[in-house]
DNA sequence: TTATTCTGACAATAGCACGTGTCAGAAAAC
DNA sequence: GTTTTCTGACACGTGCTATTGTCAGAATAA
């Protein structure tokens, strides 16, 4: 009886082939709830989207909200690594910087819609745990916005925590209504309407 | 057999005793979304709050949704008509006036906290149906905040749909925000906050 | 009073999706 | 080749809620 367990499999320790699993499921839930909505989205359609069945599911998930969350941390991880880039890396004044960083933005947006619809749209009240991770991130979004329009010689103003809680909603909602239509407009439009709204936080 | 029916009850007919239960849905329905939250709220609890039985449910209402609809637009009537009122009604300049609005906006959501969570936050993302109702009514805010701040001599300068959309969603969001904190700062600090955002309306 | 209509409580049905369990066959180890 | 572990398909029980149906009793009209 020698535990001889973790056999290798493809070449992959059951760690590996675990946490490779576990990256299907995030992927597949990220075309999932693109393609349905979470709401809509049963951990069955989630599973046939990864190629898997739900015994595999809950080896690396609780519920449904724990892989809404994981997919929403893989997408928000790749959009902020982005904008903290583009922020940090502009040379520009604080107007092209602040510009830079929009377009960033709505065009990650543009270029991933599954993911875009899970990062704008399907996270927003889903639960108490969802809703809180969704409030951390508008709370980091709103640091990002408040850096990308400050002065270089910056002597903190601090605007208050509500402007900023509302600029960020208005930028989100810029963004709802950009993909609700299609993404009709240009990056550039889009990034320049929001901008006007993000100025306030530069006053 | 002389069809004798629709014997009136406590001096009612058969429809104001049907109206008057519909009624009292609604507003059962405003505190029970105030105290649970749609999402937590089942048709028995609503009818327990009004004092009624699923059997009236059914009577007024196809489902859930479509008491939420009714209720919102009962709490939304309240709320636009004052806001009109006020925007109508005011002598000072657009400045004052958006101030004046937007004072109105705010003070509702204090005064009727069950009717601000359903108006602001409860009513998002239940489902296509619903979603439509509340992206009418974020048109038509977005209208009010125009009229708002635009100069009596106005030249329409029509500033983008996106960029007020984002305003709306500003605003919203600060609700939002305020709401959450448990209406932690005055209504008058909240509405210059919201005013900042507004301006951009007015550029 | 007597007959009729209305009301409220509750039972019964149905549907949906979660979460778990089973099991035969595939893939690796020996 | 034999044994053991892993994998995928699927069935099952469970829990929750919407929605409909039933029925005794209250309120009203005649």
């Amino acid at each position: 009886m020698t535990t001889a367990r973790a056999r290798n499999y493809a070449g992959l320790s059951a760690d590996e082939r675990r946490l490779a699993r576990r990256e299907r499921l995030i992927e597949g839930a990220i075309r999932a709830y693109g393609e349905l909505g979470y709401r809509n989205t049963t951990v069955k359609a989630v599973c046939e989207a990864a190629g898997l069945t739900e015994r595999y599911f809950y080896e690396s998930f609780a519920n449904s909200e724990a892989l809404l969350v994981a997919a929403f941390e893989t997408v928000s991880r790749r959009v902020f690594t982005c904008l903290e880039d583009v922020r940090r890396e502009h040379g520009g004044s604080a107007e092209e910087r602040g510009h830079a960083v929009l377009r960033a933005y709505y065009q990650i947006l543009k270029d991933d819609q599954d993911g875009a619809r899970l990062f704008v749209i399907e996270i927003a009240r889903v639960g108490p745990a969802v809703d809180a991770v969704w409030g951390a991130l508008l709370l980091q979004f709103g640091e990002v916005l408040a850096k990308m329009v400050a002065p270089d010689s910056d002597i903190k103003p601090k605007p208050g925590e509500l402007v900023r809680a509302g600029v960020v909603g208005g930028v989100v909602q810029i963004a709802k209504e950009w993909i609700r239509s299609g993404y009709a407009r240009s990056v550039d439009a889009v990034a320049a309407d929001a901008l006007k709204i993000c100025r306030v936080l530069a006053a």
